[in-house]
DNA sequence: TGACAATAATTGCCTAGGCATATACATTCG
DNA sequence: CGAATGTATATGCCTAGGCAATTATTGTCA
């Protein structure tokens, strides 16, 4: 590793606290529009019984096959003990099943059911048009920056996490 | 009102059903992000006794001064009488107190106290600071950028709630 | 091998939000 | 005036998440 490697940038400047105002806060912009998006796409999907909750971790079996408990709850920014409780309601609407391995029979592997499958097959089409129309407006330039910035600062957000 | 005024623009087409992937998409990325502001926010002013559904209530009677239920509860999205029994944890911890209006009795004004003032005192401050630190490595020009774009997504969206 | 630490999942207890409903008050309109 | 309608807040019931403790299993190391 190189030493800019081992030196992040240092925090920008651009809010005080004397001035702070929530309307220009960059945290409290993207907290209404995610709210606007998960409000969206729930309106859709529960017509197929499915919450906002619930069609994350079954994507992820989706995308990368059976995955363990604690892989999809990392993968949500979940806690463990919250996606047990969730797996239960899923598995108990038959949308995936638990299977203890047989290498460590500490993990629990989960699949997605041909229910599951067929739960979520509209979501990602629900999720294009749902975030399409919230980029309404938008050059496919303007979108291009919108998502490196928002890759930058959720990495940045990731290697504070980690640092402590 | 002008026919563009009332002719909103149409979706846009970034996102297609076929290739959804979570990792590129807007929403994910943002709930990263809000999720990483709050968990920052919150490790700090814990230590002042305030979780990060009680500072954004006490934030706005401060900046706005005494405000109804109903207003509070639109403010930070959230349903009135999850908004009732918020305001009776905060009310119980004495940072705010509960005024019946006289002109009309059905409303009740919200005040801060001097123990919420001084209980939020830090707020601004830590706000300021986490979100700088997530903005690590961003120009101003980029920062504006940013924020011109929230805003915009935020006001489509909001567009939509209102159309339904 | 056997004690001990580490890990995966689960469970209990707490706070917390959404939705429907209840209650109290206000306004409108016949 | 008085019934109907509307509005502000509060309450009950449900789902849901964070944290700490528990259980079962695996790995480590003297």
């Amino acid at each position: 590793m190189t030493k800019t490697a081992l030196r992040p940038d240092p925090p920008a400047d651009f809010y005080r606290a004397a001035n702070y105002c929530a309307e220009e806060s960059m945290g409290f912009l993207m907290k209404r529009i995610v709210q606007s998006v998960v409000y969206q796409a729930d309106k859709e999907l529960d017509l197929h019984g499915l919450t906002s909750a619930q069609w994350g971790p079954l994507m992820r079996l989706k995308t990368v096959g059976p995955a363990t408990v604690a892989d999809l709850a990392r993968w949500v920014q979940l806690d463990a003990g919250a996606m047990t409780r969730l797996l239960d309601r899923l598995e108990k609407k038959g949308l995936c099943k638990r299977v203890r391995s047989t290498e460590d029979r500490r993990v629990v592997k989960v699949e997605l059911t041909t229910g599951g499958e067929a739960a979520i097959a509209e979501v990602p089409a629900v999720l294009a048009a749902v975030m399409n129309a919230h980029l309404a407006g938008f050059s496919r330039a303007e979108w291009q920056a919108l998502k490196s910035y928002l890759l930058r600062i959720a990495k940045t957000g990731e290697a504070m996490r980690e640092a402590g």
